[in-house]
DNA sequence: ATTAGCACTCTCGGCAGGAGAGTGCTAGCG
DNA sequence: CGCTAGCACTCTCCTGCCGAGAGTGCTAAT
């Protein structure tokens, strides 16, 4: 089976009216005549809700008593046992055992995620609350994202996670060469957002420090503000236009700038707040958690999803059972892409159990993003 | 009760015969008249690591058949058993409950590593093994620690972990400012070992960026090859000398460095391998690897104690239990310093359970902080 | 001083039985 | 015809019990 995304959409006017756009567009899909809403009734929808929503809650099987019990629906369990049989059949539930309650399956979870859910925005002490963790004073980019992180893993109580952007997708503000050892040079990058990457290069002809400094110099003055896709053009026309003229200071600026930008750097990932995991109770099962960690510790499945989130619209939720990452079987991933003012740069977002709180920790997670944006624009424009 | 550090030093003429004259020095203060030798006979030391290593390698408490049979000594059980009762006594040993086999306490294991333990040198296959990790080309500074850390997890089975060079005990190679919004600039700094930080700083009075580009060409001609030590005495000495000189340029370039240079930066830790010490038996109670995981992400404690490994010289095995760390209870942590030529500059090692392969792990952490002290040099010359 | 023997203690796995939760099915009701 | 009450059935989980096994401490003999 295929990882599926949500098309969790935000409009255009802002991230957060785009919750309410997404609510209220979920609201019309589910009277209008989509795919799914034909193959489920009103009330077998609310029963999957109410069902879904008391195993977040207690993390226990649910049965057909509880669900008419503690959800005020007018009916008897038996019936409930009905509506539930046929869900069961559907594959949006699922029994650990005959004579155990239900427990919703990745598909009852896409389905309550894409067609249920109901986001409520965060209320003003909420947003303190988040944005209080960020005490703005001198931190350092690199510092607001591990921040986020920690933030994300805090509020939420599940476990969070920052990308942070990559060079290629972040504005110009600073390079520096510094000279190593047998004629490779440490290059040095400053993003606007004030984000500091480095990489070893080894320049196909051998070059002073005084002539690292006068390039460097040089390209500080010239590329300041611009996109590095922007830089990488403006670089590639100068070297097409002057080709032919022999200005050897020239040459070397370009051919050391082409070495320096040649691959991507970046994509670094702050896991933050690991151990909350370990409260919910689906780790108690140490194999599964061995599994949970060994994904967080080779973190390439981690950027590979960042990365489509990074390239998506708006929320993405990945939710780990079925899937073809039966790494994190069992476990969901919230993330959204934050961006400075100008174009997409990283992604964040929150990994927790499926049996995650969606409807509070959504609008966490677009709030943190929005925020980190912020920050990074305010603080280094 | 305290965490007792272990005066395991080394020689002076390079790390690993230091850890042969160690071995040849515990050997002497075996027969010699030292505290605790006089509180073991030799034949209650022999049983006394015969539990110790029958513990270390099987996570069971040990009977004293057990260590009749597995180990040669000419005695029978019952021998063993008033010897194993007066070593409990002493608090060498301990019982899960009457009627179990004992296991080692934390003195138990203090004494063990002190007094009994034999480190052999690696063989030149585990060398090459070790060192093979490292394939060199363009590795940054940050990665060769990084893969120093996944290095000796991979090898020793447990967890590790290595601290960046504090900026202060480093050389100095190059500086840079960045310029970012209200005045706020951004220092990068460059060691010799090739190791980026960065930090920003509020200078007292706003600077163009073509000044500050001056003053970091100027600094970089004047500082290279400088300790950090040195090049704050230099600044000082040339402060109080031109105090009187009205030069405006140097009073800022002065006033920078000062402010570049007030705090401490550096010290990261990098933590690798975490999902490795998951397989020890002792963690598949879960509340026990809660808290090691949050001794993980909130690092202080490892710094604290990398610290002191770095100022120490030689060896530095932390027990666990009976400290005041309850923290780690029941883990150990062997770290020892890594070196470029010039001064002390971080500190590795592995944390794993108190019963652990301490014969097997010392002289890897050992070969490791080697390895990476050339990499180091190496590398940056 | 060392050891053989023995009674004692404690854990652990398996097993049986009962409580509890929940189901599926059937028959009756509006 | 949809909904519901009732009931038999299933499965887990907890408890108590028993015996095997491992290991101990003590005592008496060498």
């Amino acid at each position: 089976m295929r990882l599926v995304e949500t098309g969790y959409e935000s409009g255009k006017s802002g991230r957060l009216s785009g919750l309410i756009f997404s609510a209220y567009r979920m609201a019309r899909s589910r009277i209008g005549g989509i795919g799914m809403t034909q193959e489920l009734t009103e009330r077998n929808r609310r029963i999957l809700e109410a069902i879904v929503e008391e195993y977040i809650d207690t993390a226990e099987p649910v049965g057909s008593r509880t669900v008419t019990r503690r959800h005020q629906l007018a009916l008897s369990p038996a019936t409930v046992r009905n509506v539930m049989a046929d869900l069961e059949e559907l594959g949006y539930l699922t029994q650990p055992h005959t004579s155990a309650g239900r427990i919703p399956t990745g598909k009852g979870y896409r389905f309550y995620v894409d067609s249920i859910l109901q986001v409520r925005p965060l209320s003003s002490g909420e947003r303190k609350r988040i944005s209080n963790r960020y005490h703005l004073e001198g931190l350092r980019a690199e510092e607001v994202l591990r921040e986020a992180g920690k933030a994300l893993s805090a509020i939420s109580n599940y476990t969070g996670i920052v990308m942070a952007p990559r060079l290629e997708t972040t504005v110009f503000r600073h390079i520096d060469f510094v000279p190593l050892s047998e004629g490779r040079v440490l290059v040095v990058f400053v993003t606007r957002s004030g984000l500091v990457q480095n990489k070893i290069i080894q320049p196909r002809e051998p070059l002073s420090s005084r002539e690292l400094e006068t390039i460097a110099n040089h390209l500080n003055r010239r590329l300041k503000g611009l996109s590095i896709q922007e830089v990488k053009e403006q670089l590639f026309s100068e070297m097409e236009r002057d080709r032919s003229r022999y200005d050897q200071l020239l040459r070397k600026t370009l051919m050391l700038s082409q070495e320096a930008l040649k691959d991507n750097i970046g994509g670094e990932v702050f896991i933050e707040g690991t151990s909350n995991i370990l409260d919910q109770p689906e780790f108690s099962n140490v194999a599964k958690m061995k599994q949970l960690f060994k994904t967080f510790e080779q973190k390439s499945l981690l950027i590979d999803l960042l990365d489509r989130s990074q390239k998506a619209d708006g929320m993405q939720i990945f939710i780990g059972s079925e899937s073809e990452f039966s790494d994190i079987d069992g476990c969901s991933l919230i993330t959204t892409h934050y961006a400075s003012r100008r174009g997409t740069i990283g992604a964040l977002g929150v990994i927790g159990p499926s049996r995650m709180n969606y409807s509070q920790v959504i609008p966490v997670v677009d709030y943190t993003a929005k925020l980190v944006s912020q920050i990074l624009d305010i603080e280094t424009e």
